[in-house]
DNA sequence: AATGAATGAGGATTCATTCAT
DNA sequence: AATGAATGAATCCTCATTCAT
């Protein structure tokens, strides 16, 4: 008489979730309009009435889904960023790891990235709360770092502060290159990282470049 | 009695690529599948009917529709790519320069980058054409400057010859941020191109950073 | 230990009614097929479950909030009825105004009459049972109470006896134009009702008109 | 060539009227909310989307149906009133038979009635409409002849001037006996009438009662 | 060439009804 | 007794597509 109560209402606890996770599933697959709420349900378990016990339309059911999937991105990113120590250019490298690992390895924030820039025009808030969330804090950070980077002499002064974007950018690209071609184009990523920072670092460095002889 | 049928006739031939100017509009603002027919038809001052008259099917439309904003794309790239001289910097600053152009001052490419991004999944040979007419040879050449320049030594050798796509990246950046900010969020985009290239070549520079004193 | 108990049982006992007239309020504003039975929940403070606790299934939620709202009409018309006394003009009045007092004063019955009309085609049985419980009554003692009344020389032989609805239309007519404009077409009910006297006496009676000299 | 163009033609000009022909008859048959727009398309032998080709929605059929079938009604109302001549007590004759015409012979108007009574909440505006094409025109037509009959004699004073609806209300009555009983309980329309003008023209007359000697 | 009336499959949404708890 | 999660049939409405004119 308990296990089954039990079950019952971790099923319900759990219910949206699994709304959810099938909803990115057929969202990221197909978009937002060609997504039919009946496949969403059928992935899910349920049917359709259910996804309507628990939203209350196709456009709640999107945006929760966006928020259900950048919750633990937010979280970390915070997380993260409150743990960076050691030299400039080890943070900065840290940092842009970090964002290296959303952009690669995790599917979820790169088709957050092509929700975006596919449905923004409908879903500004989406696009607002993004921006505030995730990709001001990380710019802020970046340039924060920069500058002590700089006023301690471990970077040379460049425009690039201003615009920490330029910074960061293969990360960015690298995820479009992903939403993109998927697998069909692989690219070694460790060793695109690596250019990237051979580059990046060379570009930012205070000293003379080292002799190659 | 001449000049109304040579009228008719102009307009006859101009039909498709007005057509497909209004199907540009509506796709772009609403994506593929949310983008109805008869908006683009309205839009092109003509019937429903008379979209069907010269395309076989929405799919074609959007098809043709991408082929028509890109064809000048591609023919551009082609004869500006033919035109690169002088030092290999140079050269670079010129191609990276031309893909700024597309990026921050065409909204025509920016908008087909949010096609390949939307609609990759349900054209998957619109963006193998992209990648073979467009972004291959863009990558190539930009390779070959840098190799080019490394063997002349004007640029050091760098792991970023693998990369190509590291060195234009902020470019692609730039291009996402305004498709997903539109005006909102406006960049000195001068600036940003300077910052830029002031990291690109500071990193990819054979000789010493400047002394600031 | 108790009056809880208590409590309960008399709630227990009222729930159908409380849901019946939570019925009545939501079919009077939306009809049979636009009211939702979860609405209606809502407005008895139970859920939707409750309700098939109690009722079969909407129709019958609806059969049955019909003689909830009637029983005590019928009942009252038949009491009243059984009091009737005095002379026959005084009788009528009475009869009339025990009408008036349904349809002007007592909004469940204007309702009522409103469902007949709505929802008769799809509850034959409810109409039928208004008839003979209310209707029929109503004008049987009607045409005896006339036909009396012309047997004592009271009123005038007219062919109303066999119609007797003639004589009390306006009672109806003044349901009707509530129903229709509730309080947006006031009418002065008295004055409405003593015209109506007025008229009728004047038809029915046996006597010369008053002469206004 | 010419012949097919006009049936084409005609056609489409019929259609609307055709489709409201159909929306009347299963509107009336099960009223607004339980009308489905398929069976209406059905019985008027298009298909639904034919019915969204020529009205926006559901509440726009019901609206448009609703002025398509009460347009003529308040045509010949007006052109009615416009012919009344003679005496007084025959003008009003005159106008109450034109009001049982609408009640007892013509379904259209009959059914305009339930529609009134039954979604006059739902369509507010539909309800205004009709108060002032029809009900008061007719209201006040007849309380002109009442005020002129008895300027002249031909009626007594009676405090029913300021109520006309007292004076038609059988014809009223009527009109709902039929909406409640169609055919399954007949009355002798004929002598309904009869006894109606019978009571009434005693209730308004002057003069004394006839004697029956 | 072009029109636009007509189609009908498809998808969002609603809600009466069920049933495990 | 009562709840409320879950169902799925039903219905509104849309829109790509066709075709007679």
């Amino acid at each position: 008489m308990d296990a089954p109560r039990k079950l019952r209402a971790r099923r319900k606890a759990e219910r949206p979730a699994e709304i959810l996770d099938a909803a990115f599933a057929e969202f990221s697959r197909h978009g937002y309009a060609a997504t039919r709420l009946e496949d969403v349900a059928q992935l899910a378990g349920v049917t359709k009435g259910t996804i309507y016990f628990y939203f209350e339309n196709k456009e709640r059911v999107f945006d929760e889904m966006i928020r259900h999937m950048s919750r633990p991105m937010f979280a970390e990113l915070h997380e993260f960023i409150a743990t960076l120590t050691g030299p400039y250019h080890t943070r900065l490298r840290s940092l842009i790891g970090f964002l290296y690992k959303r952009c690669s390895e995790d599917r979820a924030s790169r088709e957050t990235l092509r929700f975006l820039i596919s449905e923004g025009g409908r879903f500004p808030d989406l696009v607002e709360r993004h921006y505030q969330e995730f990709i001001q804090p990380f710019v802020d950070r970046l340039r924060e770092i920069v500058e002590a980077g700089i006023s301690v002499g471990e970077f040379r002064a460049t425009p690039a502060i201003n615009f920490p974007e330029v910074i960061f950018s293969p990360a960015m690209l690298l995820a479009v290159w992903q939403l993109l071609f998927d697998d069909r184009r692989q690219i070694d990523i460790d060793a695109f990282i690596d250019a990237h920072f051979d580059l990046l670092m060379k570009g930012l460095s205070s000293l003379p470049p080292k002799s190659h002889g």
